[in-house]
DNA sequence: ATCGTAAGTTAGTCGTGCCTAACTAATTTC
DNA sequence: GAAATTAGTTAGGCACGACTAACTTACGAT
């Protein structure tokens, strides 16, 4: 073993698999661009909030991120890392269940989120390289890669296009199955072309064109669909 | 889903690693024959007596396995049926991990005993079906079914071979990494045929056939090597 | 038969990660 | 700007799974 990738493992198991959950959640909740709120992370974990101050007292204390109190949290340059090598780690589980093992997309996130507190890095690096080192998770989102770098993309959601705008599908949620399943039933799936035809007022439903075929969808759905400009008409 | 598959998945998670670690243990132990020990337990699993005592009680209480007081435990129906199922997901985990990912037979060990509690039975069916369902594991460990059956067979230590007699050697003890590389590089992995040569007496080491190969090994190198007899000279 | 040792158990503690109930701070609303 | 609401925190508890120290049982040796 060199000296540079003894460095990069880790030593022993320094966080628990709680832990990594919460700092997934945190980083998730940042992306939005404002630090992440106790209740938001208790939603999220599905964990009650008071439970979540006290997860957060150890956390500061180990410094993996930073607490002003009563004003939300913020990841630390450690926190970040450990955040990003727990979405890696899910990331390529699930890519690699679906394209080696033949799960649907739709199964993959609940046997990656208990895989991800298991897998040890070798494991996580040869499964990425079995199915050629993909750079996207079965839903579009981006794999960071062994050095914690991960490939940002400024996306939108699909009821932000304009009427008759074209776009591409990036990314869909994942959070659940059965919404997973019906997006998948209609197309939505990432690098699939849409247009939007019509919007209708109010968050109202959106009909679009999903390839060659028309669709209506609700903004609960809509919501889940990410998508790239591709250009007008 | 039928009737018959819902029946045979379990309700949730019902036990915990720890308990899985356990029952998994005890299992290994009753194959000697008798109840298993607690301080044979403590040892196997690192732990101190008093803590197994403790556990004991517990699983006790669920009945997973039967207790009296200062003369080792056996399993119940249900223990063992838990204890297997935790064994066919280690081994197969083994199994996939060499045979598709490239893993070496002496690193699998240690990363299936985290995965086998973080994996699903879909998964662990899914690995064995992309592999060939194999019997055994890499070492030569029979691989319970999904039903719980395993096939135990009648194995002799290698050092009681009697002088000139051949073998085959069929399972290695995969507990401790660097006996199983240096194994591998005597060429004693499962399959190879062998005979003794010679057994200095009290213990001492053996002088045996590999192959075509003359090697001489220690006590405890073939105290870890099981086989089967092919017949004598 | 008893005595000493080894094996097993109980008692008491600790850290983790969760909970509810009660309190406090921040933010809206009128 | 005071009152009401919402967000966050502290306090106190609990189950799990580990520990050490002290005690009890079983058993082999004399």
């Amino acid at each position: 073993m060199t000296t540079a990738s003894r460095t990069a493992s880790r030593a022993a198991k320094v966080v628990s698999a709680p832990v990594e959950d919460y700092l997934k959640a945190i980083y998730e909740l940042e992306r939005a661009g404002k630090p992440a709120e106790t209740n938001e992370i208790a939603l999220r974990l599905a964990i009650a909030p008071a439970s979540v101050s006290g997860m957060i007292r150890r956390l500061a204390q180990q410094r993996l991120l930073s607490h002003e109190r009563y004003r939300g949290v913020t990841l630390t340059e450690a926190g970040r890392r450990v955040a990003l090598r727990t979405i890696r780690r899910h990331r390529v589980i699930e890519a690699y269940l679906t394209r080696a093992l033949g799960f649907s997309w739709d199964r993959v996130h609940d046997e990656a989120e208990r895989l991800e507190h298991a897998a040890s890095d070798e494991l996580v690096d040869r499964m990425a390289a079995a199915i050629g080192e993909p750079a996207t998770d079965p839903h579009g989102a981006p794999i960071p890669t062994r050095e914690g770098k991960i490939a940002e993309r400024p996306l939108l959601a699909l009821a932000a296009l304009a009427p008759r705008e074209r776009g591409r599908v990036v990314e869909v949620s994942d959070e659940d199955a059965g919404r997973l399943r019906y997006l998948g039933e209609l197309g939505l799936t990432p690098g699939t072309r849409v247009q939007l035809l019509e919007r209708a007022p109010f968050g109202g439903v959106l009909r679009l064109k999903v390839g060659a075929r028309e669709r209506t969808i609700g903004r609960e759905l809509a919501d889940a669909v990410l998508v790239e400009r591709t250009g007008r008409e």
